[in-house]
DNA sequence: GCTATTATTTCAAACGTTTGAAATATAGTT
DNA sequence: AACTATATTTCAAACGTTTGAAATAATAGC
């Protein structure tokens, strides 16, 4: 036996009065006497109301929900990014709805066209690895929804709102850290190329280099498609050279570093213990090593998360324009351990 | 200039036709010539019909939505068991509402009362830690809404539907392993006593000693708050002992290991190079320790959280009565390193 | 060419809200 | 007592769907 719903309607039946004066009063019109107001929402909690969102939403127009659409979240950068969103999303009354690609372009169009439904009052993306076409997109800017693209940066030319790591700078100071360490040789392992900060992070290592003095060698650079062969072939490559042995590594994320380092060590490199690694991302595990890494890059994915709702909500607010779009980069900080 | 919605409404008017004919082909009905449904269907391609799930929720007084409420995103157990309930979920037609309550009973029960408002057609909670009261669910109760506690269990007399990981067996199984290998002093180191698993553990480790004949001793016990401190004191009861000095460990949970482990080096212990430990949690990491553990309790979390969605659906047809209250137990795999 | 079937389309109400306009009640002035 | 001004409440339409019942169109049988 189901009970009755308890909807505004029922009330204005109860307290013998029209619904909109319940409504009126629930929303705390300021054209309802005070003690009409008093004895509705007393009611209201008695009967535990709950207003329903899905009629609220048909009525205004508007969700107060904001799609994220993200690769994963077994990936802390990810899962911390969403804290740092849903946290800045509620304290601004805005509910979050996550998505996860898991890097298929096609779960990924799934996934917005849900959102497109539930009628999203925003979207924060970080598109998967295979994302090249962006038409997917397209409805919600239709809609006047709109877009932010967060860490994940789509195609340099597509002009669109977009909050990134400062990956150039954090490549940056980890290479200018080693240098100071009195570091001559260093290497640098990088990920896949059709990722687009691979660029920007080889570029950090690269001025960083060239700012003091040291010149590029081409046999310190490696890269890595994120699995553990090709990590491990590319850690062969940067320590069989005759002349230029690493004595310091950056890489491009830190699981990268934990395959290489255990290869190393499972071969007994005669350099292994005296290696100095820094890699992206600051993984709380990163603290039971007993070896290298000696700092990490924390890329903030909090605050890149803060940064990207922070951003949505303006535009929803009209604080800024659709059409003027935005770029933020938000820095990493080198924490040493 | 926001373009005019495509609607039902607009989609009738510009094929001159009723909005229930077009309502009608777009879901297929048999009553619909099949020369206007393809008529309706092609159009609404073509302008990118996206139907209105507040209008459809409303009417049909269901969401398609399944509320999820854990402690949080960062722990990959829970972020895990989203995989496979998600993975379930979708499969069969519903969406995913996640939440995290951070471990507090106030967000927690902001949380519920936002999925309630979302009427959401069931809910699955992970309770946080301080959770005793329950009466924030039970108004999902109330409307029907059928509820299912995963992983963390509520205080045992409420009645309710429950998936639990098989803690008792895991643990039993990692003690056995370790007699097996010929080990007589295996310390136990359990969790906050809050937690309602804990002594389910604890009694799976001790029935293992029992049924393999080793005497339990009260000095191979300790207890850790999860903090590195209450860990710390923990491990070093556990390694104060005169006579009996651990050989082998079964801990909580892994990062609790890799906090004492951690210690245990750093303060070059003798008997840690040869101490085997096993940890509940099998960490993507573990592989990278070149000193014990020696194996990870697997707990299955993608299979707990498809065995939860499993139930919470079976509840929904009604394949399963609503007060025929269900505990459900997945087992756990020891993985040898 | 009429009726009886059957196929197809349309009507109209409902889901639970919000909200400006209109209606009514109350108090204040003369 | 009549009128105005103000306070408070109600009306009624709308948001975008769904769906059983009613209406209409098409076809077949004679």
């Amino acid at each position: 036996m189901q009970n009755t719903p308890v909807t505004l309607k029922y009330l204005a039946e109860k307290l013998k009065m029209s619904i909109s004066t319940v409504s009126k009063a629930l929303n705390n019109y300021p054209t309802i006497n005070e003690f009409t107001k008093k004895r509705v929402q007393d009611l209201a909690t008695e009967l535990h109301f709950t207003p329903n969102k899905s009629a609220i939403n048909l009525k205004q127009g508007r969700s107060k929900i904001i799609g994220i659409i993200l690769p994963n979240l077994l990936d802390h950068f990810f899962t911390r990014s969403v804290y740092g969103l849903e946290q800045f999303a509620s304290k601004h009354g805005y509910n979050v709805i996550i998505s996860q690609s898991h890097d298929s372009l096609e779960k990924e169009i799934q996934s917005a066209n849900m959102l497109l439904q539930t009628r999203v009052d925003g979207l924060i993306v970080a598109i998967s690895k295979h994302t090249q076409d962006f038409s997917h997109f397209n409805e919600f800017e239709k809609m006047g929804t709109p877009v932010v693209y967060y860490t994940r940066n789509p195609s340099f030319n597509l002009s669109c709102h977009k909050v990134l790591c400062n990956t150039f700078q954090g490549a940056y100071q980890a290479t200018k850290f080693l240098i100071e360490r009195g570091h001559q040789n260093i290497a640098y392992l990088g990920g896949p190329k059709m990722i687009s900060f691979t660029h920007d992070r080889f570029n950090g290592y690269i001025h960083a280099l060239k700012d003091h003095g040291i010149p590029f060698s081409a046999e310190l650079v490696a890269y890595t498609d994120f699995d553990k062969e090709s990590t491990i072939t590319a850690i062969k490559n940067l320590f069989s050279s005759e002349d230029k042995i690493p004595t310091a590594l950056v890489a491009f994320k830190e699981p990268i570093l934990f395959d290489a380092m255990k290869y190393l060590r499972s071969v007994n490199h005669p350099n292994f213990q005296q290696l100095e690694c820094i890699g992206f991302g600051n993984t709380s595990f990163i603290s039971y090593f007993n070896s290298p890494p000696v700092a990490s890059i924390e890329e903030n994915p909090e605050s890149v998360g803060e940064n990207a709702m922070k951003l949505l909500l303006q535009l929803l607010n009209r604080n800024i324009e659709t059409n003027d779009y935005q770029k933020i980069l938000v820095d990493c900080k080198l924490v040493v351990h």
